[in-house]
DNA sequence: AGGTTTGATTATTTCGAAAATCCGCAGTAA
DNA sequence: TTACTGCGGATTTTCGAAATAATCAAACCT
């Protein structure tokens, strides 16, 4: 049992899937621009070979998609994307709440109470502007997931993450222009405490309008970054996204 | 409008990928097996990177599971992932039955109609064993497919594939043994004929039993076959979510 | 003897060049 | 003009070898 812990025994593909979800979640890589192996290569310092590795393991995650024998593409945005996306997490979420209350024990009660208190300081230590941090967008999306850990699926749960990681795309388009996230605190303390008294009805209706209020968020506030002509972009025109 | 013009031109890694997958579901690779590339570039006759590639969409598409930097492995089977796997399944079909009865048209009842009666008359043509061939699963598939095809969710479509393909691995290992698939017919026909008549209860209720009697058929003739060793606690781990 | 380290062996991951494919454009014919 | 065909440049896909990491076993220390 010698090498228990070894966070830092990175691959090289990893770290540059890693680097990459990054950029692409955060739209340095723009949706829908083409991924030149060539311009690729030179910005993350790796061979062919290592970025077509991370590129397939990102198609797999729905950020990027693969077109033929054409290339790669930063998977594209739209409004009929988003409003899908929130209807199937939506659904998702819900089955996973009512699986962890029916399932959870005081272990799993504990972990969430952990996992708020974590997000909570970080919120007050950051101030105004936490979510734009990352550090901060790790310990939400680690407070959501232990909500649901104890649902007992791991089907369910891969489902779920793959979702909420895409969706985190589009919370981060509206965030970088108009932050309405002081509701969200309040949110997510009514959550947990719906959750923990075994309220399933509740919690999930508080999930449920939690994930499609912020939805309506991203609409309100950052849909002009999708609607096909509007977003500007340093390299070449966006394509017409093909339709299915 | 039409893109199904390329039937021809397939890459090298697509074959790989489709000959690998179709040794997955057959067993011909069984279940567990560390895939060692050595062996397998022999086996399929390409190179490192062509096998790498057509490795990492079956990770995708959960037929292969990545040991980290310790090469790859058939994904395990085990009744735990069965009965999730059901579940999972059970909730996806249900509400796609739901939505594409919400939102199907006559073209869509149209192909039902022709999906059904295509897969009704291979099975008549090919006898008693028809649950045996690659063409009637595919057309099997199709027809399940077209059932909730106007579902009108891209996400949720993609997600229910790649959970029937998982489960078609299942029902192959069953129907190899001992053939329950007669009284499938009749619940096809029923099925369809309660999605077409927009009947959404009974319709969920009768695909809901269809997939979890095919489970319990599958338990009672084949799960000998993946009792490996203890409880299944160490199959399958996606990526760890780092929580610090 | 038990447990740990070292070193040889095996397997995976990464590399950059070579082959295959695609895209745009010019030239030709109807 | 409009549509078809064949070249030239650019991009992707594939290849096998070299570098990196893991495995196993024998030797070493406690």
């Amino acid at each position: 049992m010698g090498n228990t812990l070894k966070p830092a025994g990175e691959t090289r593909a990893g770290d540059v899937l890693a680097r990459m979800r990054s950029d692409i979640i955060s739209c340095a890589l723009k949706p829908g621009t083409k991924l030149r192996f060539e311009t690729l290569r030179e910005l993350y310092e790796v061979s062919f070979s290592t970025l077509r590795e991370a590129l397939s393991r990102l198609v797999a995650e729905g950020l990027v998609v693969a077109e033929g024998q054409r290339g790669f593409l930063v998977a594209p945005v739209s409004l009929f994307d988003l409003n899908d996306l929130t209807d199937v997490r939506v659904l998702v979420e819900r089955q996973c709440i009512k699986l962890a209350i029916d399932r959870g024990d005081d272990r799993w009660e504990a972990d969430i109470m952990a996992a708020f208190h974590r997000m909570d300081r970080l919120q007050s230590r950051l101030g105004a502007s936490y979510y734009l941090s990352d550090e901060w967008a790790t310990l939400h999306s680690a407070f959501h997931l232990s909500l649901v850990a104890a649902c007992g699926s791991p089907n369910l749960l891969e489902i779920r993450q793959k979702l909420f990681e895409r969706a985190h795309r589009y919370r981060r388009m509206s965030s970088q222009f108009r932050p309405q996230w002081r509701a969200k605190d309040v949110e997510h303390k009514m959550i947990m405490d719906r959750v923990i008294a075994r309220d399933t009805a509740t919690a999930q209706d508080l999930v449920d309008r939690h994930i499609r209020e912020t939805t309506e968020n991203v609409i309100a506030h950052a849909s002009h970054l999708f609607a096909q002509g509007g977003a500007g972009d340093a390299f070449r025109r966006p394509d017409p996204v093909a339709a299915e």
